[in-house]
RNA sequence: CGGGGCGUAGCGCAGCCUGGUAGCGCAUCUGCUUUGGGAGCAGAGGGCCGGAGGUUCGAAUCCUCUCGCCCCGACCA
């Protein structure tokens, strides 16, 4: 590709609004342009990327047993109805009517449409197992669209779908997706984690999440550093390591605090580590209003606390809500008589000279003890883990990181078998729901998840597989016909074999070395009148910047040698 | 959804408070010089000042409405 024939607009400055290293990359480097909130034009150079991404997908789904299908977008009401998420999924589901007035959405996910495809063509255990797949654009309506590719509201996705006779079928079907995604990670030369993850919205009991590790990413990860144990923070479990405490022995006692409400006044103000301190929260559940427990210096997961109270949702409560259950305004909410039911995080429960709040305004009780003042608390791992905690599997601690999920797989079971009939005849003829399993890979997320990873403070640094080339031939002066010659034959040469851009265009040598840097080639070669004298260009390595002079006749080999291939 | 902020040239911004011919840098185009790390000089083009309504002799500027974009939102309990 000849660099002054492509649409390839590189930036000096970034525009104001990019929050993320990535987002400002792919902006700068012409890769990709907003259209709308959370909605991207890819331009040629981040259509590249995202299509080699696509590759190594495909190729290990394939390999994987996978078959690929394309689904619709726009996908009608009755098969989400059908379901009954029509109704659950919320407004980020994306709904339109067509002229005559009927009903459809855009598909944010399709366990529906693939579903309702398998129940109308398989009848046999013998046509089981199946998996089938499709990179498909989806659309979700996120609430707050940001960080350019990482969380757009439309974007590309590689779902599968797999369908099983036997439980034994689907955890076999797992693992094999679990083995697949971590060679696509590989593959795409990304630091990654699988780690234990709730399942949301999607259904099912268990899930790995693949979470690229990147300070830039929206989800916490707790990791063990002796054994594997790794999962989602919603998810990871928390040991409580601390020995029992006896009962309180001073009598609570009520002090005043004017205008005390958060745990930083009224710890320092009572001089009080938050450690002693007892959160208490007011929450609206489906199961009416709840108090939740936890340390001071502890925060609730509203995951696990659901879950603690087999509710469907919850809620935390607003200022009038809380003032009715608590005869106080927010601030002073504390479990000590209180009359709402009370659900304590483990940790709570070894507070023995605590500080809660006392249900009055600008007062709270000190030298409370959970065992002895509120005895009817239930207690279970409700908060969030932190660095430091106990590995629930071995004797290690956590180490808490960041991370970006790009892949996802599930075991669905018979939710959506069972509520769309997708049955077939069993080996004694019975007909049986289809068991299901999910796998997804955010794909332009993951091109996203490369450049967080791999940047300096020139620009993007391509692993040699997502790059958009795989070497840039740089001709230092197009107007010295020696220049021109040389890279123009470097360039038919080279193309032979690889994928290679040609800047050139007529600009002076900074510009094209800072554009180079910026759109991050792995390998650069540099023809200049200086050395073409002694009959050798420059060859530079985009990742460690060594550079070395190379003859003409050697620059394949070398090219070829440095990318690996 | 709640709170806050911003919409002025392709991009980044000033001007608005205190109403009076719309500016700066980068980018673009032309010419000359320059040519191994985002060149210099000279010149040029480019604006429904997000939209609608209002106040006023006069509105980018003040008021109202509206659309779009961005940021923050358990850790106040």
């Amino acid at each position: 590709m000849r660099y002054s024939r492509m649409l390839l607009p590189t930036l000096k400055e970034s525009p104001a609004d990019a929050e993320v290293i990535s987002q400002k990359l792919m902006i700068r480097a012409g890769m990709i342009r907003k259209v709308a909130a959370g909605i991207y034009n890819l331009l040629p150079l981040g259509h590249r990327v995202v299509r080699k991404v696509e590759a190594i997908v495909r190729e290990e789904m394939n390999r994987a047993g996978a078959q690929e299908v394309l689904m619709p977008m726009v996908v009608p009401a009755e098969l989400w109805q059908e379901s009954g998420r029509w109704d659950a999924y919320g407004k980020e589901l994306l709904r339109l009517k067509d002229r005559h007035e009927r009903e459809f959405c855009l598909g944010p996910t399709h366990e529906e449409v693939i579903t309702d495809m398998v129940r109308r063509e398989v009848r046999s255990y013998r046509e089981l197992p199946l998996n089938l797949y499709q990179i498909q654009t989806k659309f979700r309506d996120e609430i707050r669209p940001r960080f350019g590719l990482m969380r757009g509201r439309e974007f590309i996705m590689k779902d599968a779908y797999s369908f099983h006779a036997t439980p034994e079928s689907l955890d076999r079907e797992y693992e094999n997706m679990h083995r697949a995604y971590t060679r696509i990670f590989e593959r795409c030369a990304l630091q990654f984690r699988a780690v234990e993850a709730e399942t949301g919205a999607i259904g099912g009991r268990f899930s790995h999440e693949f979470m690229v590790l990147a300070d830039s990413g929206e989800d916490s990860i707790a990791s063990c550093t002796r054994c594997g144990y790794a999962a989602n923070i919603e998810r990871a479990e928390v040991r409580e390591p601390h020995p029992e405490r006896p009962l309180g022995e001073l009598p609570v006692e009520r002090v005043s605090t004017p205008g005390m409400r958060t745990i930083e006044e009224v710890s320092a103000f009572l001089k009080a580590a938050p450690s002693a301190m007892i959160k208490t929260l007011i929450y609206e559940t489906d199961r009416g209003i709840v108090a939740a427990l936890v340390r001071g210096d502890h925060q609730l997961n509203e995951f696990k606390f659901r879950n603690a109270l087999n509710a469907a949702w919850v809620r935390l409560a607003d200022e009038a809500a809380v003032e009715r259950a608590t005869g106080a305004p927010a601030g002073f909410a504390g479990p000590v008589r209180l009359k709402v039911p009370v659900y304590a995080d483990h940790a709570v429960r070894r507070i023995f000279d605590g500080v809660t709040g006392a249900n009055e305004k600008d007062a709270h009780l000190v030298h409370v003890s959970a065992a002895r003042d509120f005895p009817g608390a239930s207690y279970a791992d409700i908060r969030n883990a932190l660095a430091g905690d106990m590995c629930p599997r071995c004797e290690g601690a956590f180490e808490i990181r960041r991370g970006i999920e790009v892949g996802h797989i599930f075991k669905l079971g018979t939710k959506y078998s069972e509520a769309m009939g997708a049955t077939f005849l069993d080996e004694e003829g019975r007909e049986r729901p289809a068991i299901m399993g999910c796998y997804g890979i955010g794909v332009g997320r993951t091109a996203a998840a490369a450049i967080e990873q791999n940047h300096d403070e020139a620009g993007i640094i391509w692993p040699g597989p997502l790059a958009p080339f795989d070497c840039e031939v740089l001709p230092v002066n197009v107007n010295d016909e020696g220049t021109k010659k040389t890279a123009e034959a470097l360039y038919e040469r080279l193309s032979s074999e690889l994928e290679v851009l040609l800047d050139d265009r007529d600009e002076r040598a900074g510009v094209k070395f800072k554009d180079a840097d910026l759109i991050g080639i792995p390998v650069r070669v540099v023809v200049g009148e200086r050395n073409l004298k002694q009959g050798k260009v420059e060859l530079k390595v985009r990742k460690t910047g060594e550079t070395k002079l190379v003859g003409i006749e050697e620059v394949s080999a070398e090219v070829g040698r440095v990318l690996g291939k």
